[in-house]
DNA sequence: AACAACATCAACCGCGCGGGC
DNA sequence: TGCCCGCGCGGTTGATGTTGT
């Protein structure tokens, strides 16, 4: 049995408070990121380290964006998501300023519905003939509060996790090559372009930290999936 | 105004991967 | 080579806010 990642008696759990930010911020920028095990010691917090580093990736970090997408952030979301499936970190790593969980919590609430009214379903991108055809407003309040949250999720859910399967991309990357005809009725336009160039430095800065990673994780993607994506 | 239902999102949990020994 | 440990990821939960009745 793998040992706790933490002394749970010991820790303190749910919302951070302002003393525990500041903490956390005053630490990190003394000393830098790493070692997160170590860290809520050394930073004087009574949390284990895997929600340091949550609570500093997701929502202290100084260069994040906080606040609503824009209209091409959403494209690319649902652009990078027909690709790579729910591999949020990837997804974020092409949004500068934005962390998976943020683009996970966007997609879950906002995205898939919209997909889901465009009679498009999530899963795979594909036009469902047996969702609703596209109505006039994307998300509007009786069409969506129709759709019980378990009803909207149930289809998304994946069978039981396994990282194994993220060798074969997602269901969704996977069904693009289960099924060429799919991508065509979505008229995505699959260049991947810089949410604005406002953000041009910025994106060429995240960019640059996560390319590596990014350029592993496509290596492992199917040829026609790199073709796609690049 | 009060309650219920729904939506949002911060945070937690468990697992797999990869590096170090 | 195998084991251990720390990190990072994706799925899920639960608290809080918002909207509808």
């Amino acid at each position: 049995m793998r040992k706790p990642c933490c002394d749970k008696q010991d820790t303190n759990k749910g919302a951070w408070s302002k003393q525990e930010d500041q903490k956390l911020i005053d630490y990190i920028r003394a000393h830098g990121e790493g070692c997160w095990r170590s860290l809520p010691r050394a930073a004087g917090l009574l949390r284990c380290g895997k929600s340091c580093r949550l609570r500093w990736i997701n929502y202290l970090r100084p260069d994040l964006k906080r606040g609503n997408f824009a209209e091409d952030e959403e494209d690319l979301i649902i652009k990078l998501h027909a690709l790579l499936g729910n591999r949020w970190s990837l997804i974020a790593g092409r949004l500068p300023g934005r962390t998976d969980n943020e683009v996970k919590n966007y997609w879950n609430s906002h995205l898939r519905r919209k997909l889901i009214d465009m009679g498009i379903d999530p899963n795979n991108h594909r036009l469902n003939r047996d969702l609703p055809r596209p109505k006039n407003q994307l998300v509007s309040g009786s069409s969506t509060s129709s759709l019980s949250k378990e009803q909207a999720c149930q289809p998304c859910r994946r069978p039981v996790k396994s990282h194994g399967d993220n060798d074969q991309v997602s269901d969704g990357a996977s069904s693009l090559e289960d099924d060429t005809c799919g991508l065509p009725d979505l008229n995505l336009d699959l260049t991947i372009s810089l949410p604005s160039s406002s953000s041009l430095a910025l994106v060429e800065e995240r960019q640059k930290y996560t390319e590596s990673k990014i350029e592993r994780e496509l290596e492992k993607a199917p040829s026609s999936t790199v073709l796609l994506f690049i």
